[in-house]
Parts: structure tokens; sequence; C-alpha cells
DNA sequence: GAATCGACCAAAAAACGAATATAGTCGAGA
DNA sequence: TCTCGACTATATTCGTTTTTTGGTCGATTC
């Protein structure tokens, strides 16, 4: 299976660089240095080709949250490597950001069920760190599924398109407080 | 004055089917009921007439939320009031949706100042509220703006173009599911 | 003088048809 | 079995023409 890798490791970089829509199979084929209708005896679609980079990719940062969460001891610390660890590796892995992002692939069903999967994931890994808090006697949650579910959507705010400029120290410095918040509250105790 | 109400009157429901960009000045003159050219005494351009609609929706948008706010007792009910206020209004009022959204619109100066005003008034409102339930003795919070700036990016994740499928009671659920956290934080009290 | 609007203009947008590119197929050859 | 040149239907791009649009100007009316 030489061949089918060193075809999704030209595709991951071109994919990368001009996207889906914009990286043609000749392309592909001239990067992984054979004829196009080669590439059709290990991919059955160009389509084909994308789902196993993002799947590739979606391997790559799960294994480095999992990781980056199992390094860390207290729930509080394992939340915090989830988000940074996170927003790291989707700043790095082009396609899978794009999988989950870009608008002009939403009508793909692959893109759908690729962002319900991550979604549901994303779920899940909170449910876990939160399960573990409260078994731990550190947290006191009593609906854990609409608890993940609320804390996914405000860390969607730190992915929202801001059409106003934000200086980066100070999304970092929101990190920080969105966890004192999540973890304290803002009623006095 | 009458006349220039009347093109805003227009002008507005226009837009609001139409957009900005799909919205001709001809159609707005002829449902003002007046020539092209006529337009033009009042108003400069066609980018005039846009940024006056959407002044007229963001007062009504700052009014609705100021009352709804004053109408609460506890700073936790008045978070909440704005919060909900603030959806339903943007859901009604869509030039001042499309002024802060549509990322077509990015591009004019105008549009950006409004979006930079907006933030910034969300920002006092919110700061206001937590004031109030500082001195009151209610809330504690050592950094008042940056966490008014955590609430809003929160905040932004309800507004967030969810990709996938979402029920409205659970938006409902979330949203006070949300104001939990920010109220209780998850760490055991 | 203020308000109105038909005629006009430059530039932008849309429409159109031809040319080119693309994803995918097929069959011959190694 | 693997490779790829030749091929096809369809999509995309391109250049040109046509139409539309935001805005201006000056004559007319009140």
């Amino acid at each position: 299976m030489e061949k089918k890798e060193n075809i999704i490791e030209s595709a991951q970089k071109l994919f990368s660089r001009f996207g889906f829509l914009k990286t043609t199979v000749d392309e592909i084929a001239k990067a992984a240095r054979m004829g196009k209708a080669s590439i059709y005896h290990y991919f059955k679609s160009k389509e084909d080709i994308f789902r196993e980079v993002v799947e590739k990719e979606r391997q790559i940062l799960s294994g480095k949250t999992r990781e980056a969460i199992e390094r860390e001891n207290t729930p509080q610390d394992k939340i915090k490597a989830f988000i940074v660890t996170r927003m790291e590796c989707l700043s790095e892995l082009a396609n899978i950001y794009d999988a989950l992002k870009n608008e002009y692939l939403e009508h793909y069903a692959f893109i759908e069920k690729a962002r319900a999967a991550n979604f549901r994931e994303e779920i899940e890994t909170v449910k876990a760190i939160l399960q573990d808090g409260v078994n731990d006697g550190v947290f006191e949650i009593y609906d854990i599924e609409l608890t993940s579910f609320a804390i996914i959507t405000a860390l969607k705010g730190l992915e929202y398109p801001w059409t106003i400029e934000i200086p980066s120290h100070e999304i970092e410095k929101n990190i920080d407080k969105l966890l004192d918040i999540l973890f304290n509250g803002i009623v006095k105790r």
C-alpha cells in the first residue's frame, strides 16, 4: 500500500495549499509521479481521496488531544489541555479545518458526516473529563450531556469569524478567563 | 422630513427582503413613489440610505434591550434579559443582522464602523450589569472588562454558523445551561 | 430657492457563446 | 495486476456584447 500512502501524502499537501475545490486530480497524480488514470486504481474518486486525507488528519488531531489530556492530572487542566491542543492542531491541519468550516464544502454528504462525527467526538471528550471531575468530587454537575453541549457552544465563540480585529494575546487571556468562569462562575462563593 | 422617513421605510422593507446588494435605488424610489434622482436630494448615496436604515434598527435594538434589562431586578435576570432580547430582536431586524454578519458587506468602511460600535455597546452593556452585580455583592469579579469580553465571546457561540442541524429547544436549554455555568461554574461550591 | 425628474454617463454586472479544463472511463500494453 | 494514452461528457473559464446601476446635470415646476 505504499502507492496509496504516497497519493494521500501528495494530496494532503496540495489540498492544504489550494483547497479541495482548486486542486485537480491531475496535479495530485503528477505530485505522486504517476498518471492520472492510475489514481483511480487506488481511489474511487477525488472525493474519496479527500475523505481519506481528512480521516488521516482527524486521527492526528484525536491522538494529540488524547495525549495532551492524559498528561494532566486535574479535570480543570484536562479541559484546558483539550481546548488549547485542539486550537493549535486545527490551525495546522488545514484539511480537517476546511472540512469542518468551509461553507463551500457544505453540500457534500461526506463533509456533513465528518462534521457530525467531529461534533460527537468533542462532546464525548468533554463529557469524559466532566464525568471524571464529578467522580473525583471536584465538579458538581447535574446534566453532564447538556453541560458538555454548553461548553462546546461557548468554545465556538472562540472560533467565531470575528469581523473586527482582535489581538492574539487578547484571545489567550480570553481563554483563561473563559476557563475561570467555567470553573468558578461569577456569583460570589 | 416626511419624505426622508418615507424613503427610509421603503428602503428598510426592500433591504430586509433582498439585502443591500440586491436592492436597487430605482426600486426604493418606486416604492417611495418618487423618481430615482429625487432620492439624491435626501441622501448622498445608496450606502447612506442603508446606514440610516441600520441606525434606525440599532436604536430599536438598543431600546428594547434597555427596557428588558430595566424590567429585571437581579443582575442574573438582567444578563438573561440582555441575551434573550438581543437574540429575538436580531432575528427580526434583518438589516442590522446583515450589517453585523454578512461577510459580503465586510469591505464597506461604514459596516466596519457599525460592527465595532455594536461590539463596544455589547461590552458596555454587560459591564454595567456586572458592575451592578459586584456593587450589590452578588458577583465576585476581578476584571470586569475581561469578563465582559469572555461572556460576549461565549455568546458568540450561540450565533455560530452551525453546520449541523440543532433543534431550537436545544438552543433554549443551551442558553439556560450557559447562564447556569456563568453564574455558578462547575467546580463544587 | 427648494423640490422634482427625464436624459444621460461611466462603470459594473449580467448574459452569451466559444474555448479550455476536469473528473472519470476504457482498453491496450507491459 | 498495474499503468497510462486516448477519449468523453460536463464543468469551468474566457472574451465579448449587452444590460443595468448608481449617480449627475440641467430644465421645469411649485
